[in-house]
DNA sequence: CGTTTTAATTCAGTTGTCAAAATAAATTTT
DNA sequence: AAAATTTATTTTGACAACTGAATTAAAACG
């Protein structure tokens, strides 16, 4: 069932069914997005002689009939974007050109758990100078940047509400970032951009109604309505991790009982890895080690690294159904890189989650998982700024 | 923050507007829409001449400068649509005109717990000539009708998966009310139409983003997004009352443990009353009757009965809290007529679950309780017919 | 009686879109 | 090789839905 009911102006869905496809005769273009050949070539003649598109020669086509098609692709520009991810591990940084394409990638180890707003812009000027470096570009061909970062952030007034890379809270951070770097400065909670890269590039470019789960500090939670990102009725919504799975329950950092986080993220883990190892929990383990270890016992069959795991798995299933009884998506994306362990995602986990979704004759919501690496992140950041940049260059018309 | 992201044609958001306002004169309608006012007199005059929208004679205005404003409001017309509630105890219907005054409402008691749809659908004719007969109206003056029922059913297709009013599963009930009796029909979820009443008539209406839960035979939930009902990703979402809130938990109707349902709906209260108040379970008390007596007693100060539905109360904040984790609405409207029993709804709960909401410094979401009788039901449901009527009457401008 | 103020209308002009006809470039048929 | 067929794209005219600025209308104020 293809619905039609893309609000933007056909100029924007146009080039973005272009850049999403890699490239796409005008016909296919219409035919995909439903509107007449007629616009189609209106439009695409206008981007063309803009730049923004461009025909591509080779086109080699099988024995068919017919006019051949030219495809279209998006012009291979000087200009581009960078996404990037902030964490409190290490940052992240992509370069991407106007079609989507990745040119060159940089990292940074962030200088500590926690970080003043000045040390964080600072950083993210360090980053971004290499990034530059590293592809021998300059900082004028950047048209935009999109970052992410843990925490609660309102990605319409780019104010961070608090983050656990920061110890200040209530930053304008946009505002600060577009200061110091002279930039066009996107912002959003990283589980959201996460979102936009699967929306993107990932599996849910077929998808118009997707969940993405990431579990890593936290439990974070995206989510796609309408082949859009929904970024909840008010400013930061989405707050999976704290959603109560049991009453009373186990106690949260949020300060809670029985949030979903207090069993299944990173820390939860490590608190309760601590006795089943029988360390000494004053050894200075850090949390990455400890979860390694723990995981690495229950793959050599460590009954309570095992139990552990289990429970955590019982307890995120409880989450995912809730979350499907409440969107009822298409699929259902785990993604991060804590998704290495496995453990957590066993099909005895699949399992339950679907047993506890009404009604039982229905069709289980297929369950993705995806481990990531740290630059998928970035590309989602990435998207957001493209996205910034297209609607700004789309929307010049008037000018 | 005024967005303006309707995507539907002026003319039906104008009409709308003049309808939810009962009076409005031009200039504020453009004020209200953000539209040029000469949009709104080209659009209103041709309303007009169609017999839509009439003007207000009488404009008692205070001392003011300037031309005075000409309310406009919808005409009086010959022309009425019908909102019927389906329950398995009775049947409500209401007649209403285009403007959305009630006109007459009829009550009908139904045959039996489950039916099967040729019942069904003989009842929804008595009903309606029941209603039409207190009207003094004909079957010609209706436009259309709208049809809640609870259950799963998909507004789309007009198809109920299941209701506890049919003993028939997967029925195009919507195509057979229509064969029945000739007139557009639209179906819908009970719950989802009590939202749209609260939008279009009740709370709803300066509010863009809110909830609505209702707690009677199973607990359910609507979500207006944006203005707009939201009614999950795919089908039938939202499923409140099977979201889980205790692994293992208590025993719900639908077979799986843990359910939100479990805890609050009467069922639940019942099951546990029979045990409290120490009567005799195999005594065919009805359950309505069980829960007033637990009511009484919990009044008059017994223990056991309170206990009952405090822990009912404290389960419900978690669902409560949940779902502003996940969705973060302006307001949470509990609704329904079993919102008589308070207890559910006492400070304890509402404290509760702003206790489980974080951060913890966080403007507490209001929660208003609408204790409503059962036709407000059936108004929503006229709700969606009258949508129905008038985006026909508005689109035909092509004819 | 003119000025001010606010409401509503008129009307020329823009924008975004489509439908149908025309044109283009290939393949298949005759 | 010419004609017919097929598919892709462009051209063109038209239209619907608005907007914005100028205009007219109807009142109060001084």
């Amino acid at each position: 069932m293809l619905l039609k009911d893309d609000t933007r102006p056909l100029r924007q869905q146009v080039f973005e069914q272009v850049r999403a496809a890699g490239h796409m005769p005008r016909m296919d273009v219409a035919r995909t997005l439903d509107i007449s050949p007629g616009s189609v070539t209106t439009i695409t003649s206008d981007l063309i002689t803009r730049g923004l598109l461009q025909e591509v020669e080779d086109n080699q086509r099988g024995p068919s009939r017919g006019r051949p098609p030219i495809a279209l692709r998006v012009a291979p520009s000087s200009r581009f974007v960078i996404g990037m991810k902030l964490s409190d591990e290490r940052h992240t940084a992509i370069l991407l050109d106007l079609a989507g394409n990745v040119i060159a990638e940089a990292h940074l180890a962030s200088g500590a758990l926690r970080q003043t707003t000045t040390e964080v812009l600072a950083e993210v000027s360090t980053l971004i100078r290499k990034l530059l470096q590293k592809a021998g570009q300059t900082h004028d061909s950047i048209s935009a940047i999109g970052i992410g970062l843990p925490g609660i952030v309102d990605a319409c007034t780019g104010i961070v509400q608090w983050s656990p890379v920061l110890t200040d809270t209530n930053i304008p951070l946009r505002e600060k970032l577009m200061q110091e770097l002279d930039l066009p400065v996107s912002l959003d909670n990283d589980t959201n951009l996460l979102t936009l890269a699967e929306l993107w590039f990932g599996a849910g470019r077929g998808t118009s109604n997707f969940v993405v789960v990431t579990i890593e500090r936290g439990v974070g939670m995206g989510l796609v309505l309408n082949n859009r990102l929904f970024r909840g009725a008010l400013g930061p919504g989405m707050e999976l991790g704290h959603t109560k799975v049991q009453l009373d329950g186990a106690l949260c950092r949020c300060g809670q009982r029985g949030c979903l986080e207090a069993y299944v993220a990173d820390y939860a883990l490590v608190r309760e890895a601590g006795t089943a190892l029988d360390s000494d929990p004053r050894a200075s383990n850090s949390a990455v080690t400890m979860i390694e270890t723990l995981y690495d016992e229950a793959n050599a069959g460590n009954e309570a690294a095992l139990a552990i795991f289990r429970r955590a798995g019982r307890f995120l299933s409880v989450g995912l159904a809730n979350i499907v009884q409440l969107f009822d998506p298409e699929r259902i994306i785990l993604s991060g890189e804590r998704m290495r362990y496995d453990y957590l995602t066993t099909d005895d986990m699949l399992a339950e989650m679907n047993s506890m979704i009404l009604p039982a004759g229905r069709t289980p919501t297929p369950v993705d998982i995806h481990a990531w690496s740290g630059s998928v992140w970035a590309k989602g950041a990435a998207a957001l700024a493209l996205s910034e940049v297209t609607d700004a260059l789309l929307g010049e018309n008037a000018a």
